[in-house]
DNA sequence: GCAAAAGTGTTCTTCGTACACCCATGA
DNA sequence: TCATGGGTGTACGAAGAACACTTTTGC
């Protein structure tokens, strides 16, 4: 049959969506390219991304794109910005909605179903193609933003993880360095992240007065009444007096409550 | 001579950019909108916006719709979100580059160029065409996480402005109702307002130590042996002795310093 | 002259931040 | 055994938040 082809009484620029993937291996941030098997920047490095279908919002055309792509799935896209340089694209007029997304550590060391797709440490990532150096700078400004008032970082670890796994994670995005006891002492105060040791809740850390915390800063404050474990007393299911290794847990119960105590401003 | 027509190998949406603009009157916030003279819609009040050039972004685009349709000049639009939804617009599928922007008292109270533009109090606009309400409400929510660390209150003011209408105006942006001393104090202690009394610049406020401010809240602090008027020794050049309606000014110079020395991070 | 808005300081509480030592693990 | 990383508490200073009375202006 023979080529159809779209008529327009004014001219149209062509719609794409273009994906920036963060992964976090426990040490740095990592992102998700793929190398394009096409002219233009054949051999080049890219987000994943594609074309708009007229049948599809922007958010579904990143989701099956990233799907075909790269072989993740991911749910949680998000818009961050619309670029509609002129000539971004030398083929045609191509404005471009892209979207941030939040792989988990096990996607990143697994991940890779398409062959054309790698993951590369943020500070080692090659020159991409198009504008995708100043989308990737772009997604990055605003991920430092986000990570303010939303709890991301969860989505990035392991539903169980340490307390300096997640300290890194915050210093890998942030560009900063905490404190370690203050940052523990934060992030239990909270009252979002429990202890993920036994089954039963444990609660940890003050509830209620929770006003603001001002993220810059992830630290401490004076310690208060909070139930410990006492080494003294043998814990008796683990014979090994594990006090190391720690593991905790993103409650997303109590953080939706805290949100909404909050006015649904959370600062970190 | 004959229509032209524009041929595409696959389907192009077409794009266009919409313009929520800000006003505040000094007591409450206000939007300006545009009645639609043609189908689809017509008669109905939208935002101000239209179809994007094919040699022009986006932020161009919205510039010079606003323009052809309120005579509003505004430079400072800021991209907020892309609307997708397939079925958004009866014509054609209409993909939307959303911007908000601020005018001033000036223009709220003067304005209307165009016939068909009006002023509307917030609580009083009208249901909008197109998908044009769920726009509005995502910009008024952007511009309530915006106000925390930009200080965007200021391009809705006149250059100088007193200290009670800042106040009205954070309180109707954020919805809440701040102490006002406490206001008044959390505001010349960030360094970034100062007295437009005089044309010298006094120094008000203490321009070091100046980390994180929490701003579901901008109020006060302990006061710091800031320089105050004394009223005691009569002012000179002005006979009355005028201690109400203090004007204050925006100094952006400090605020930049201000920002880096805080890296580029402002909360109010 | 009365009501409504603007101007101004102090105190208490909470939060941010700096800081040091011990224990466990693995090379 | 030595180096590295995890685990834990306290004390001080800054910032947040609550609070009342007086002066002016406009009706």
């Amino acid at each position: 049959m023979g080529k159809q082809r779209y008529t327009y009484d004014y001219p149209h620029p062509a719609v794409t969506t273009d994906c920036v993937v963060f992964g976090f291996d426990g040490h740095e941030m990592k992102i998700l390219l793929v190398e394009r098997g096409i002219e233009p920047y054949k051999g080049m490095w890219a987000l994943p991304g594609g074309f708009i279908r007229m049948d599809e919002t922007a958010e579904q055309c990143a989701q099956r794109e990233l799907q075909e792509e790269t072989g993740l799935n991911l749910s949680l896209l998000k818009q961050f910005m619309t670029f509609s340089e002129v000539n971004r694209d030398p083929r045609e007029r191509v404005i471009s909605i892209a979207f941030y997304a939040l792989a988990r550590k096990s996607d990143v060391k697994g991940g890779d179903d398409a062959a054309q797709a790698r993951w590369f440490a943020l500070n080692e990532a090659p020159r991409l193609a198009f504008d995708h150096d100043y989308i990737l700078r772009k997604a990055m400004e605003k991920l430092r933003e986000d990570i303010h008032f939303e709890p991301i970082g969860f989505d990035l670890l392991d539903s169980e993880f340490t307390m300096s796994e997640l300290q890194r994670l915050y210093e890998a995005i942030l560009g900063i360095q905490f404190d370690r006891r203050n940052f523990h002492k934060k992030m239990l105060q909270t009252g979002i992240i429990e202890e993920a040791d036994d089954d039963e809740t444990v609660f940890f850390g003050k509830n209620r007065e929770m006003r603001s915390m001002s993220i810059d800063a992830l630290f401490g404050d004076k310690a208060e009444e909070m139930p410990r474990p006492c080494p003294t007393s043998p814990n008796s299911n683990s014979r090994t007096t594990r006090r190391w290794g720690t593991k905790f847990r993103f409650n997303k119960r109590r953080y939706d409550k805290f949100k909404e105590d909050n006015n649904f401003r959370l600062e970190f």
